[in-house]
DNA sequence: CGGTATCCCTAAGGATACTG
DNA sequence: CAGTATCCTTAGGGATACCG
């Protein structure tokens, strides 16, 4: 984002128009990254600090040692995590957010703020619904 | 939200420590269904105003009939899309946001929103890590 | 137009075992 | 501890056809 030359008026806009309700965009795919299951969770959990694989894990209730490993890779890949292997014995793995990703993590967070707090909402409205 | 009874310090909090990370909580299963691939998209659609059926599936490039209408159901079901039936002929069905579904389409813009600017730096990303 | 029903296939994802 | 590898099951989701 800042790493960007500053805007020429007169320069192809190349990126200025991503959408990401296209299929093929890079924005869909990030969102949806960003957006998958077990992705939203971790991202939420590193906005809290850092963390180890496995505290990770205990964290992220119900996820399994696989999706973890698939999901960091996923998270780091889009620029999102942070891996830092320290050489200690025995090894130990921290992850963090980077500044992109802790933008990410804050508009998750307040998602999940409103949708906490809107749970008797819910479940009003599945009642009502399922009759 | 509004329909609850102004709060009781002496009540019980039932609902005040719904936790996104807990596996059965009502906010995860929440938070899920509006995170899931079409249902973002969805709520993304109808933040900009009111659709019927056929237009909402052209907006969300790439949905196709059955999903859309699952994911349409399961919105209606969680309270966040009321659907409109108008008897004409031929019969049309619209679909708008509650106001609580409008909330979570906010927050859901916002996170489109950062991605979509966040393009170049996702591109970056991934262009340093596969190397 | 606005769906539902059926069929089918792929990929997400859990369990377990093993390695640096 | 921090994973990868393998196996296997389930469910997400596309295509098609049909109905009110």
């Amino acid at each position: 984002m800042t790493d960007r030359p500053s805007p020429d008026p007169a320069a192809p806009t190349q990126e200025l128009v991503s959408d990401v309700f296209a299929r093929d965009c890079t924005s869909r795919a990030a969102f949806e990254d960003v957006t998958s299951k077990w992705a939203s969770l971790v991202l939420l959990a590193l906005g809290e600090g850092r963390y180890r694989f496995n505290a990770l894990r205990r964290r992220v209730d119900g996820v399994s040692e696989r999706m973890l490993s698939q999901t960091l890779q996923t998270l780091e890949g889009d620029g999102m995590v942070t891996r830092e292997v320290l050489s200690t014995i025995p090894p130990r793995v921290e992850y963090s957010l980077t500044p992109l990703g802790a933008r990410v993590a804050e508009r998750l967070r307040s998602l999940a703020d409103l949708l906490e707090s809107s749970v008797p909402e819910v479940r009003a409205a599945r009642e009502r619904y399922r009759g």
